[in-house]
DNA sequence: CAGCACGCATGAATCGTTTCATTATTCGCA
DNA sequence: TGCGAATAATGAAACGATTCATGCGTGCTG
């Protein structure tokens, strides 16, 4: 394998002037460059990342650990966060931590030994000792759709859940409803227990009470669970009116369960999603949907990470971003 | 930062000790490896994978560049491949070319740089030169959902996208149709070609002309380019009663447009899509859709390109493996 | 004309591991 | 008792880049 040594005596040169060509053209005098440059071409020289890190100190990687790839919403995110950080120059290594605290765990354990720039992670761990691996090594981090800890608190990019829970639960108790069924997901991840305390202020407001909020509670966020927490919210009695899931692929399930079993949407049961997936307005009946701006939430963690690990980290200040999210009424939810 | 010297020091032996007791536990005496451990664990011992791989030559990381994040198909493909590397100790780091040569050229450029293992890659530059970069580093790759090119063929998993394309009009024509859209994307994907004449085939068979294939070409195969195509389609006269789309997302991008007009499917129109993606189910009038095994395409992938680089890569033969598609016949064909 | 600054190239030191030939120690067995 | 084999640990040489103090020649300035 051709190394930088065999392009230097190819060229005449010393090795440290090959580096600089690579590194730092304008220091190298024209004549001297294009000739080292052709015989790059030439040998197709490829510079070796690992000698180049393990010397320099700094990783071109930035890796982006999420909870469920199959969930288009985590998609969106990526794709924010992968534009903004190639602007950087940097590479995006994209995982999915499947919503597993082993699998989450042996990724940032990879990322450490990687010496990664920097992580964007959506944890599956609630505790979050599984960042201390990257504490240990001074790996920056940003949280994603998830505020920090108790203790320290870096920088976080989230939505308000608890006001999606709220917007979503408020609009159907405005179109009449006086019970509303909460499809909710694993219970420890704070996304599904904020968008619940939502749903609980909503109601509260209107003057009713917690007991008209009924939990059905899915294995997973995924579309297969839906159908699974569908079928379940159909032997309720008595049977509900209104439904709110935790996201998007829960609602697409429970809309096949209920167009399964012949219920109509929005005439039997108003439903409404969570995350307004580009599939949300493609589905059986158009979904009603919290709206988050994931791509933005990538771009902006991204960007706030390399504010940490770029040219003036020194003056860097964490942030714990909030946005907040929106409601988009489509026909899952309008009483004709 | 600790490194393996300071931890040989601490534990009172030498740094071939330490790095024995990591990599061949079993080399090393009971005592002498339970004392060398537990000082890693005090010391949050993190090994420099650079270093390690600058030395050892081999790297754990597995690529896989994806023509399009945004479509489940592929994220199905990512999943089967992730789990099984993973089961062999590699990563798989994702990454999306967004159907962009430079993109594809830029990544796998930064794939040659990382010295990675393998490189699972379904390529957006038709000529394949924009692989040579692989080639010139000794990188071996597995080209996905498309067989290799014409001077070297290595591996390939892919779909037989004509038997795809043929059994999608076949049904079309079989339910009476005379003359059948084609929603296509950019020409130069193969896919897109191979489906294509994957419905030629079909019309000749019964005995129609080639002018019973009309073309729509799509900017992108993306939800938005099908609305666009959708709103186009619904321009041609006479108007069409039979759709076909290069994808699913085209298909669900069309759906959304003749929805909009008012157009009932499969009533005045009878729709047909490619890769049988999850929400193909869930969509407005469930979609009738041509199944890829793309998680067995993902999986068989990545145990060839392992096959390729493992313990016994020397008896090794290049294999393309051509997987056969499945017609799932739903609502959006079938006349009432 | 001495002195200085500047532009270019050099080459050796260094990053943190793995690997391997070598040494030291113990053990079994004739 | 002596010897070969087996077992443990050692320490130095890579791996392939970057970096930096150093040297050399040129042109400019006072």
């Amino acid at each position: 394998m051709v190394g930088i040594k065999e392009v230097a005596r190819q060229a005449g040169v010393s090795v440290g002037t090959v580096s600089n060509v690579i590194n730092r053209p304008e220091t190298v005098a024209e004549e001297t460059r294009t000739r080292v440059q052709s015989v790059i071409a030439r040998l197709h020289y490829v510079r070796s990342e690992s000698a180049r890190q393990l010397r320099a100190g700094a990783s071109r990687l930035m890796a982006l650990l999420v909870l469920d790839m199959g969930n288009p919403f985590f998609v969106a995110v990526a794709s924010g966060a992968e534009r903004a950080a190639r602007q950087a120059g940097l590479v995006v290594m994209v995982c999915n931590s499947a919503q597993s605290v082993s699998e989450e765990m042996d990724y940032l354990s990879l990322f450490a030994e990687h010496r990664v720039r920097g992580v964007l992670v959506t944890p599956a761990d609630p505790t979050g000792r599984s960042l201390d691996v990257l504490r240990g090594q001074n790996i920056p981090f940003v949280l994603v759709d998830r505020v920090g800890g108790l203790d320290d608190t870096g920088c976080s990019v989230s939505v308000d859940d608890v006001a999606g829970g709220r917007l979503a639960a408020r609009h159907l108790v405005a179109a009449g409803h006086r019970a509303v069924v909460y499809v909710g997901g694993p219970p420890e991840l704070p996304q599904v227990r904020d968008r619940r305390a939502g749903v609980l202020a909503a109601l509260a407001e209107a003057g009713l009470p917690a007991e008209a909020l009924i939990d059905v509670t899915a294995e997973r966020l995924d579309v297969a669970a839906g159908r699974d927490a569908g079928a379940r919210l159909l032997g309720l009695s008595p049977r509900p009116t209104a439904v709110f899931c935790a996201n998007d692929l829960l609602a697409l399930g429970v809309l096949q369960a209920l167009f399964a079993a012949g219920v109509g949407v929005p005439d039997e049961i108003a439903l409404v999603g969570y995350d307004d997936i580009e599939f949300a307005a493609a589905a059986a009946v158009p979904l009603t949907s919290v709206r988050q701006p994931a791509v933005a939430m990538g771009r902006l963690a991204a960007e706030m990470l390399m504010d940490e690990t770029g040219p003036d980290a020194g003056r860097h200040e964490h942030r714990q971003v909030v946005l907040q999210p929106e409601l988009v009424v489509r026909g899952s939810s309008l009483r004709r």
